[in-house]
DNA sequence: CAGTGGATGCTCT
DNA sequence: GAGCATCCACTGT
């Protein structure tokens, strides 16, 4: 087995300007069940478009408690969506997790699913958490215990840059990290 | 390919 | 009651 770095909350504790891109290439697994993280977006405190700049509600409680724990939310009362929450606690910052290229439990993501091309299994972040089976139950957990584990990037890549999907407010801001040439985006980094 | 619209339900105003 | 950090099926080139 190669020597693996667990990511734990001290990871977190920094600004999710400088943890969303560390988190491309890092492994994420639930229950066993995951990948590669090829795409994230970054959500500030000072970010219209995050969900804890209006304040604190009973949905985005999560945003708002420690680091290194999960912030889940159902949105258009289909699909869960999974963020890792960063900064300090009461901060309100979070990462959201849209893409990953799947290496574990393939099968079990392709039954959740319903489909069986690898390319779709886990490319957006309503399908990720549909293969990796994420739900409210695991909003809030802490992301360095069971079901969760979450291994640094080893090696160094590329890492692209772009505008953040499927929101109005900000929409200009270039908070969308990923690895450009991946087939698991769930859209292309334009060139 | 690109573009459009429906599904579906929770949260906040 | 409106809006939503989405996905899929379907249309038309």
């Amino acid at each position: 087995m190669p020597k693996s770095r667990l990511l734990t909350r001290a990871f977190f504790d920094r600004s999710v300007h400088a943890v969303a891109p560390d988190l491309i290439g890092a492994a994420l697994l639930v229950d066993g069940v995951g990948g590669t993280i090829v795409e994230v977006e970054a959500y500030d405190h000072e970010d219209p478009a995050a969900h804890g700049f209006g304040g604190r509600t009973s949905r985005n409680a999560a945003m708002f408690g420690p680091p290194g724990h999960a912030y889940v939310y159902l949105i258009y009362g289909l699909y869960w969506c999974l963020n890792f929450v960063c900064e300090g606690e009461g901060v309100a910052s979070a990462v959201l997790i849209r893409a990953l290229a799947p290496t574990a439990g393939s099968a079990l993501m392709q039954a959740r699913r319903g489909m069986h091309e690898p390319r779709l299994l886990c490319a957006g972040p309503g399908r990720l958490c549909q293969a990796l089976g994420v739900t409210r139950a695991h909003d809030g957990l802490a992301l360095d215990a069971p079901p969760f584990r979450l291994q640094a990037r080893s090696g160094k890549i590329q890492i692209a840059v772009g505008r953040r999907i499927g929101i109005t407010k900000a929409a200009d801001k270039p908070w969308r990290y990923g690895v450009a040439g991946s087939p698991f985006l769930s859209r292309p980094f334009r060139a």
